[in-house]
DNA sequence: AATCAAAATTGTAATGATTACAATTTTACA
DNA sequence: TGTAAAATTGTAATCATTACAATTTTGATT
C-alpha cells in the first residue's frame, strides 16, 4: 500500500482488504455496509474517496458493467467481466491471447491506455431459468410488439 | 423500423433518424437538443423511453463507457469504442477477428448473450495535448503522492 | 509530553441523470 | 364520428455520486 503512494489508514486498509477478500465485485454499498460492523464510524464518503484513490493508483480496477452502480475489482490481472441479466451477479472471465490482441487494433494515432471487455448473459444458476424466463419474456414482448 | 415492432411515431422516426446522422455516440441530452428546434413540444421523457424501446428491440446499441452519460448508437455492426480521456469524445474501433474471438473464451455453463470492448486513452486530436498533460498531471500527482 | 500544520475522515447538503407516474394528446379502427 | 389503446408530455421522486465545511487524526518538531 505504501509503495503505491496511499498512506496506510485504519480505513484505507480495511477497504482494501474488503476487495481482496471479496473478489466478487461489491459495489460501494457492499463495501460500507460490508465494514460497517467492524469499524462503526466509517463514512460512505471515505469509501468513495478511497475506492477512488486506490483506482487511480492503479491497485483495484472500476468497472461499469452495470447501469446503476459501479464495481471495484481488486483483481487487476488482465480479464474480462460477465454479469448475468437476471440474477445481476459478475464473474470473472479468462482473457486469453484475447486480452492483450485487441489493443493492437488501433486505428492510427489513438494512444489506448486501458480498456474492459464487458459480457452479459445468464450465469450457471440462472440458466435452468432462462427457459422459463425467455418464454416469458418472449410472451409478453410479443404481445407488446403486436401493437407497439 | 415497423419491422422491429416499433410504430413509427413523429418523434420515434426523428430519434432514430438522429442516431443514424450523429454516429458520435449523442447521449439522451444530445439527442434531445438536437431535436428540440425541430420539434419543440419534444419532451425528454419520449427520448428516455424511445431510446430505451429502441435499444430492446436492438435497433440501437447503449453504451456505458463514460461513467455519467450513457450513450447510444445507431451502429450496430460488431465494434468496439474507445473514449478519449481529455476530450471525452468517444469513437468506433475496428474490431477485425477479435470481435468474434472473445466470446468464444466461455468458463464452462455461462450463456453469453452480447459483449462490449470499451477502449481509453488519447484520440488524435488530444494526444498533442497529451505531452503537456501528462507532465502536468504527473507534477500534480507526484506532489500529492508523496504525502498521501 | 505539548504544539501545530497537514492530511484524513466524517456528515450533511447539493447535483444530476434517470425513472415513476398521472394527465393530455394522438392514433387507428369500428 | 366515437372510442379505446397507445404515445407523448411534464412534473415529481429517486438515488448514486460529489462538494464541501467541520472535526479528528497523524506526524514532525520542540
Amino acid at each position: 500500500m505504501e509503495q503505491l503512494g496511499v498512506k496506510p489508514s485504519l480505513q484505507r486498509i480495511a477497504i482494501m482488504g474488503y476487495l481482496m477478500d471479496n473478489l466478487v465485485h461489491p459495489t460501494v454499498d457492499a463495501v460500507f455496509s460490508g465494514l460497517s460492523d467492524s469499524i462503526p464510524t466509517l463514512s460512505k464518503t471515505t469509501v468513495y474517496n478511497t475506492l477512488k484513490l486506490l483506482v487511480r493508483r492503479g491497485a483495484v480496477l472500476e468497472l461499469n458493467i452495470d447501469d446503476k452502480n459501479v464495481r471495484y475489482d481488486a483483481n487487476i490481472s488482465s480479464h474480462a467481466h460477465f454479469k448475468c441479466k437476471l440474477c445481476g451477479s459478475v464473474h470473472d472471465l479468462p482473457l486469453g491471447s484475447v486480452g492483450e490482441a485487441k489493443v493492437e487494433v488501433i486505428p492510427s494515432g489513438f494512444v489506448i491506455t486501458e480498456s474492459q471487455l464487458y459480457c452479459k448473459g445468464y450465469c450457471n444458476a440462472c440458466k435452468p431459468e432462462v427457459e422459463v424466463a425467455v418464454d416469458a419474456e418472449a410472451a409478453v414482448e410479443a404481445a407488446v410488439e403486436l401493437s407497439a
